[in-house]
RNA sequence: GGAGGGGUGGCAGAGCGGUUGAAUGCACCGGUCUUGAAAACCGGCGUACUCGCGAGGGUACCGAGGGUUCGAAUCCCUCCUCCUCCGCCA
């Protein structure tokens, strides 16, 4: 959430800002000024209301020491004033009840400010490859089969049996299967302790507040599993209950930055999927994700947004896949994202890339609806900026493993993987 | 699941219907003293919103949300959470 006294500072600028987001300026900047507008009233109201409890406040204590100096008759009277500016400021409370709510709806509805660097496009499309795999793609002729063939041949995944026990897109990994993803966490995970990442392990299982706090509620509400019994949320994604670990907090300036790394499950409705893009492992309810969380000042945060892409792409080095980087369009940016870079890797026999991290900077976004704060080096409270990434996500990289390292004999583990594993080829 | 007891400032801990935003201690910050430090003494020490050029005001906050009352940290209701005991269970 954007906060108002932005807002109120720049209008004009804020609403250029998202015209790269594809909105109409106009129609934001109308926006804009109504929550101004509204602000000030806001303010009115609070301020007569506020001076209506003043004066109700002295005269209870009024009453209070004519009670005790025994002239009751007295009392009495004030006790009708006090009821007379009680029923007025009623109504200014209510009136200032309802326009808080007004403000914080449209609130809601304002997107972040993307960076100055995030390019002006609609969708994917405009996408800025800001690194491109520059050797070959690898060619694996027409013979080579898409992971799932290969999940199938070499018994590692069972997707029809993941579908039996549960439905489709909840894939059973087995024997090897099962194995090469332990073996990818356990390397996501290290890796991400050489980083200085602090290692958790959270619940999978968020309340109302933390969903909302990181911005799932109420834009994303339909793609999580929702357990009405107890009004929890499944996670989809590790950044919710990494994030809100500081919700509601005010950290000191010298415990910056704070790494935070975990993996977790991730469940995923995908509502309003088709296609090949849900074949095999491609987009799934449930996957495994090991994920990266910073907590930083706002003088630092873009430089902790380039430390976390090189962490990334270390990662993707490490593991000797094809891989590019993109650095999202306004259109195609997360609602609460200043500036997202997205890697994707070749998956090599479906000759696709797939999506495998995301990394970004949410500036102050996150922390204002938050409440994460810090204070600086004067003692003055202020946001701090949050930032998250993949790092990574191993559905993907496991389809596009198989893809890639099928040989005639079987598939070839990555040299990296090969000390968590008893084994160096899968057949 | 049942029964009982708690949740107060950074921490500990009083208050249990009337100038209480909240005693006291510790911690912290500033000062006096000291060659320096400690001790002692003096002073300061929450957050948010809001009015004011400023000095300085106002309002809210004692787990959260409602209610009773002229007046609530204090009474009532609901919820959350922690602890103890019983039951059940991986």
């Amino acid at each position: 959430m954007i906060t108002l006294n932005r807002i109120i500072s720049d209008p004009d600028l804020i609403a250029k800002a998202l015209t790269k987001r594809g909105l109409d300026e106009n129609k934001v900047k109308e926006k804009l000024f109504s929550l101004i507008d509204l602000d000030k009233k806001r303010k009115e109201t609070q301020i007569k209301s506020e001076e209506l409890k003043s004066k109700v406040k002295l005269l209870s204590s009024e009453i209070g020491n004519l009670y005790k100096s025994g002239k009751a008759d007295e009392a009495n009277k004030l006790k009708t004033e006090v009821a007379e500016s009680k029923t007025k400021m009623q109504s200014f409370d209510e009136e200032n009840k309802k326009i808080k709510a007004q403000i914080e709806e449209l609130l809601l509805t304002i997107p972040n400010i993307p960076h100055d660097s995030v390019p002006a496009g609609k969708n994917e499309e405009d996408n800025e490859i800001v690194k491109d795999w520059e050797k070959k793609l690898p060619d694996m002729g027409n013979d080579a089969l898409p992971h799932w063939d290969l999940a199938k041949k070499y018994n590692i995944i069972d997707f029809e049996l993941g579908a039996f026990i549960t439905g489709s897109g909840f894939p059973l990994f087995r024997g090897k299967g099962s194995k090469l993803k332990r073996a990818l966490i356990n390397f996501f995970l290290d890796e991400a302790e050489k980083a200085g990442y602090e290692e958790v392990r959270p619940p999978l299982m968020v309340n109302e507040d933390s969903a909302r706090g990181t911005g799932q509620l109420p834009d994303k509400e339909g793609q999580m599993y929702y357990m009405e019994k107890d009004n929890l949320y499944l996670i989809p994604t590790a950044e919710v209950p990494l994030t809100n670990m500081f919700r509601d907090k005010i950290v000191s300036v010298k415990d910056f930055p704070i790494k935070i790394t975990g993996y977790t499950p991730c469940f995923r409705r995908e509502a309003g999927s088709y296609g090949s893009d849900v074949k095999g492992l491609n987009r799934v309810h449930q996957f495994d994700k090991v994920e990266i969380v910073q907590i930083s000042h706002p003088d630092k945060s873009y430089q902790l947004l380039d430390e976390m892409v090189q962490h990334v792409e270390n990662l993707l080095k490490k593991l000797e896949l094809p891989y590019r980087i993109l650095r999202l369009c306004g259109g195609d940016l997360g609602f609460t994202s200043a500036l997202t870079y997205d890697f994707e890797v070749y998956s090599a026999a479906q000759k696709k890339w797939l999506e495998v991290s995301s990394v970004s900077n949410f500036e102050s976004f996150q922390a204002n609806r938050l409440k994460l704060r810090f204070k600086d080096e004067d003692g003055k409270t202020r946001l701090a900026h949050t930032l998250n990434g993949s790092a990574l996500a191993l559905a993907r990289i496991v389809a596009a493993l198989l893809e890639n390292n099928q040989t005639p004999e079987g598939i070839l583990i990555p040299e990296v993987l090969k000390r968590y594993l008893n084994f160096e080829i899968i057949n």
